[in-house]
DNA sequence: TTACATGTAATCATAATAATTACAATTTAA
DNA sequence: TTAAATTGTAATTATTATGATTACATGTAA
């Protein structure tokens, strides 16, 4: 189990667009650079889209930032792309028996503690901005 | 994509033993709680046992805990039961383009932050005793 | 030796993912 | 007006993971 890789490729998008900001960002573009097809890139883009994360139409070529680096965290990314509902990062077992104590009260029990697990690890997503991500990127380019 | 309900069966398991622990906790008897087939009980109990979390023979009937209640935290169990490896809750595209200044330091930039969020989540449920969760259930029938 | 429980491998149906193909809809430029 | 290029989106496929189930070998105790 790990969370789908829409995410990881929603920020690698987005950072590239910003480093292709003076160029067109189509979709066979960022294609080439992530290594995979134009057509899925397109299908996250329209989500990122969705979530006005970015400006992209119809017949026109490219895709372009819609905020400012630092007003996107990758909190933003993760909900745009819906690789995790709220509440539903762990599953729990559909029909435990009513008739055991364990059973009937394992759900209300365990669910909020599931879901404090789900926003600590959401929360540090949230504390990072598509501005940091490309920053550091060009920090190692520069050690490189 | 959601991790998968072995580490909420696990938690049932632990709880419904102490629940149960003058008795005899069959996978059998586990089985009927948590509603599934006795096989997949066995396959996560060897998982805890693995663990050093419950004591269970080949042959002897029941399972029972190896550690003290306030010593067993779902942090643990969830180790024991292989929901999720280190720095795997995400999952990174394989090949990005190493010719991109993106597509070569995508990886490099995001996972030390995806495995900060992971651990954010997973010390949450460090934090979590089976003592808290048995003691949460037991509130939980006297208010109903 | 018989009955019963655990340990474990194998099989199967289902669901999710990512890759891919295909094509309609839209815009721009010739 | 037409042609070319791009986005939007649905459908298909191969792969993988999960959970349910079956089967049976192994081990214990009466």
């Amino acid at each position: 189990m790990s969370i789908s890789s829409r995410f990881a490729v929603g920020v690698h998008i987005l950072s590239l667009i910003e480093f292709n900001k003076d160029g067109v960002s189509s979709s066979e573009y960022l294609a080439e650079s992530v290594n995979t097809n134009p057509a899925l890139i397109r299908k996250i883009i329209g989500m990122l889209k969705k979530a006005g994360l970015v400006e992209v139409h119809p017949g026109i070529p490219g895709t372009k930032l819609a905020r400012s680096l630092s007003d996107i965290t990758l909190l933003d990314v993760y909900k745009a792309v819906n690789v995790v509902q709220d509440n539903e990062l762990f599953n729990v077992h559909e029909s435990p028996n009513p008739k055991c104590p364990v059973g009937r009260n394992i759900q209300n029990t365990i669910i909020p503690i599931l879901s404090a697990a789900q926003l600590a690890m959401e929360k540090v997503l949230g504390n990072v901005t598509i501005e940091y991500v490309v920053k550091d990127m060009l920090e190692k380019e520069k050690i490189n």
